[in-house]
DNA sequence: CGGAGGGTTGAGATTCATCAACGCGTGTGG
DNA sequence: CCACACGCGTTGATGAATCTCAACCCTCCG
């Protein structure tokens, strides 16, 4: 089992950081790598979680549902380098989640006794474990307020400020990573609100042409940032941001 | 420094839950306990998190404001025994939360040092900050499908429901641990429509008066159960549950 | 060429927030 | 002891915002 170089070069917490040689052959020993076509539902909620996934290459949603009307909240959606189901396995319980391939996809499998087993064996392990996870509570909480107390715009315009960020402040273009619709959906809204939205961007030096989304200059998105993202951005208080609302 | 007895006897996932006595010691040695009133701030979102809170007595709730219209989107509310700020110290961000006390309360303050040190020391901790912090994170996910896809109607019942499992399911009354302004803003509303919703409540035999809430029988919650509260519930298919929507 | 899926646009309906007023219980100060 | 103010909860009327439904365009693909 081997995973492509510099696999792990990424700033986000990774499972695989740091970890010992044979602490990590421990792990992928023990792992399944596996292929699917797109639209696979690899979870469901309800289920007893079996595994921990990881995203080599493709990309997945975890969602709930509704059980009148069958609609779907998007709770996460992950590209390559993700993982899911870490948290669900020490919840004890079934999962609340359904986990499902929006493209084909390249996936690691590592069994849920493998993992539970390796968290008291190494707790640098244990560290990343917590650190992955606190990060989706983040994201969480932030998707939680989002729905609660912003406006569409603010949602968009703080989704794109992240997009910004992690594509490298320096890069005035960058990609959706996702189809809108998924997009919209994560965000609490309908496909139709979120095109809508798009649109009144443009006031804010926002272009957007299908997928590829231009900013006027680094600045455009400043009006979206808040306290903790701040934290994060190499331009907060060098050059002072013109529109930020903290000031 | 001591806690009350039998201060770890609840059914969820404790903090101190199976550590040997040289382990706690270790932890609580480190501590200090502390009294406050109602309506301070002790953590505000931008600071760099210095505790991770126990509470003792009283009640605190977590939540983050919008910085324009100064709005707020409450994320968690803690009663005695809970804790918070411990998947923000593994966030490695300012926090992205403000903690503030909503009665007279006291509490139990462990320094961000200690717990760190000790999540290396003592794998036993390590699993129980991950299991406390995947629940938070469970919930998290509840409250984004409530907002999400859910009606006022079904997330007051669900938030009936996990409380009425809480007080144990032979009890067909229970009382509102909070007052209704927070509940409301909790679940995503203005207290108008809380208050609204509660009366749409009785038609499913549930009275209220104040904050006590009485059902009239075991299965009039039923109503509002998933897949993943079915399986806390001791009379999911044992009786079937007359209203159940998994059924 | 035709169909399917994603995205956009428009018109209408619904729902919840907003605003305002009131009742009620409590605590306070004259 | 009473008057009053205050906080919380409730109720009603109004309006705005977003969802819904429908039609249309586009691209991709068989």
């Amino acid at each position: 089992m081997r995973l492509p170089n510099n696999f792990n070069e990424q700033k986000k917490p990774q499972l695989f950081e740091k970890l010992s040689e044979s602490s990590l052959e421990k792990l992928l020993q023990n792992s399944v790598m596996q292929d699917y076509e797109s639209g696979r539902l690899l979870v469901q909620q309800g289920d007893t979680p079996e595994y921990v996934y990881l995203v080599i290459e493709g990309a997945l949603k975890t969602f709930r549902i509704e059980s009148e009307e069958g609609h779907e909240a998007t709770i996460r959606m992950l590209e390559s380098g993700d993982t899911c189901m870490e948290a669900v396995l020490f919840m004890g319980c079934p999962s609340p989640i359904n986990v499902q391939t929006v493209n084909p996809s390249k996936i690691l499998q590592i069994p849920e006794r493998v993992i539970k087993k390796h968290v008291i064996e190494d707790s640098q392990f244990a560290v990343n474990l917590l650190r992955i996870v606190t990060r989706h509570y983040k994201n969480a909480m932030h998707q939680i307020d989002a729905i609660n107390i912003k406006s569409p715009l603010q949602r968009v315009g703080y989704y794109f400020l992240v997009k910004h960020l992690d594509a490298g402040h320096k890069n005035l273009d960058f990609d959706l990573p996702f189809q809108k619709q998924l997009i919209a959906n994560y965000l609490g809204m309908t496909p139709e609100t979120f095109s809508r939205t798009l649109k009144q961007m443009k006031s804010f030096g926002i272009e957007i042409e299908g997928e590829k989304i231009k900013m006027r200059d680094a600045f455009s998105l400043c009006h979206f940032c808040d306290s903790d993202t701040a934290a994060i951005c190499p331009l907060h208080n060098k050059e002072h941001c013109r529109n930020c609302l903290l000031h």
